[in-house]
DNA sequence: TCTTTAATAGTCACCCTGACTATAAACAGG
DNA sequence: CCTGTTTATAGTCAGGGTGACTATTAAAGA
């Protein structure tokens, strides 16, 4: 807070950006709308908005979230959401200087496809996010951010259960490892790791899932009470031969 | 970017706050100034300032940590320096509304107190992180993100070396470890890891260190050209035993 | 000279992990 | 109805990393 007094400071726009992912179909999809004016008009872009005068950067992100997915306040109330890092470059916004405040959302595979309710967006859309090209503004280079962020954290937390539904078998879990890290898992390995880390997931009491694909049936689980995950998942040969 | 010209929005004043670490004498320091206006004059508080109209977050940052520790552009351009997080709760400044984006950054121990220089803060100092009770606005929040992300960031980043100078023993870069996770390594596994991990230090072709302090006199290091640790170097029993 | 301190070398057992094999239980198709 | 395919689950086995520990060397200080 120096020079708190001393210097003229200047006044800028805040706004919240959110990079909301999902699995869908074996591939990690973003959330997107199409801007309805310029400038790029009628290009793709993260959801987001001005930050309303009392409102925290996470509150309006939280805001903003329900609006676009139409999920119920309840619902997203829920959802892990976390700040990525804030994007204040002079010229990212041709026409005012404006900072930007930027979130990552899970969400499991939402059945309609979002943003049909109080979104006042023009369109909105899951978009695998090898196809989402030509963002306006920097949101390529936020979406990039926050997909390595996402990748990163499925290492050393519990947070894939974010993209699953209340209940879900390992196999899901897997593929959710699986499709944000875009490489195959041995099954009985990932088994074996997940349930020896304590409070990552929990069987459910009742039957095991039953005719739901091909294949045996799986157990069911849930989430645990866990957050960290000692040691961590590490993906296989990330560059750095283990 | 949805509503973008739909809602009014507000003005708000964005400053960068820095939470700038040091290891020194055994115990973690944070550079602190003291406030010389109001409000919360006279209180400690961490070093910062407004965005000048054309720069980004990270160009303030750097800014006013040249400012703050005297330290010569070309030093403070080679220092890591991070975001941390954005902290906007809308009272956090009694006055206005103030966004600020704060930074960690990790320097070596300096030889003068740091401040003299260019800054024109009313007085700076490294206080020991324990030491440091009643800072002004949310600083002590902000102060207490850092500590966890620095004690984070050590077990699998190599950023433990910007702690060090240019050339340094095993044994700083241990104490180094020790001191901002607050327990006792052993000596012989830590050097088996450290030298294990490629790239993380590289010898010094010279001689070792001699006369330094009691002891057989160590060998020298520098910091290498690795950034990740694969596999990280947890820290024992970090509330889970492995 | 003896003690203390720190650096360095080395050992050993355990656990996690990756790779792999085997069995069970569903479905699809002929 | 049988067979092949698919997925879940159980289990084995070797190698590597790690924690715990001992030993040796080389300096400073009393």
């Amino acid at each position: 807070m120096k020079g708190y007094d001393r210097y003229a400071y200047e006044p800028f726009a805040v706004t919240v950006d959110l990079a909301v992912f999902t699995v869908r179909g074996g591939a990690l999809h973003v959330l997107l709308i199409r801007r309805g004016q310029e400038p790029y008009e009628g290009a793709w872009a993260l959801p987001g908005g001005f930050l309303l005068p009392r409102e925290s950067a996470e509150t309006a992100a939280r805001r903003e979230l329900a609006e676009e997915t139409g999920l119920p306040e309840a619902v997203v109330a829920g959802l892990h959401l976390e700040q990525l890092r804030t994007y204040s470059e002079p010229d990212r916004d041709p026409r005012m200087r404006v900072v930007s405040v930027a979130f990552t959302a899970l969400v499991p595979d939402l059945p309609e496809p979002a943003a049909g309710g109080g979104g006042d967006a023009d369109q909105a859309r899951w978009v695998p996010v090898g196809e989402a090209a030509g963002l306006a503004f920097d949101h390529a280079l936020i979406l990039g951010d926050a997909r390595s962020r996402v990748g990163a954290k499925l290492e050393y937390t519990c947070l894939a259960t974010g993209f699953c539904p209340p209940e879900f078998t390992l196999g899901e879990l897997r593929s959710v490892y699986e499709t944000v890290w875009g490489t195959a898992l041995d099954r009985p390995n990932f088994r074996r790791k997940v349930l020896a880390t304590p409070g990552f997931v929990e069987a459910v009491p009742g039957a095991a899932r039953l005719t739901g694909g091909r294949g045996k049936p799986a157990a069911l689980y849930r989430a645990g009470p866990a957050t960290a995950l000692h040691p961590p998942l590490l993906r296989p040969t990330e560059g750095h031969p283990k």
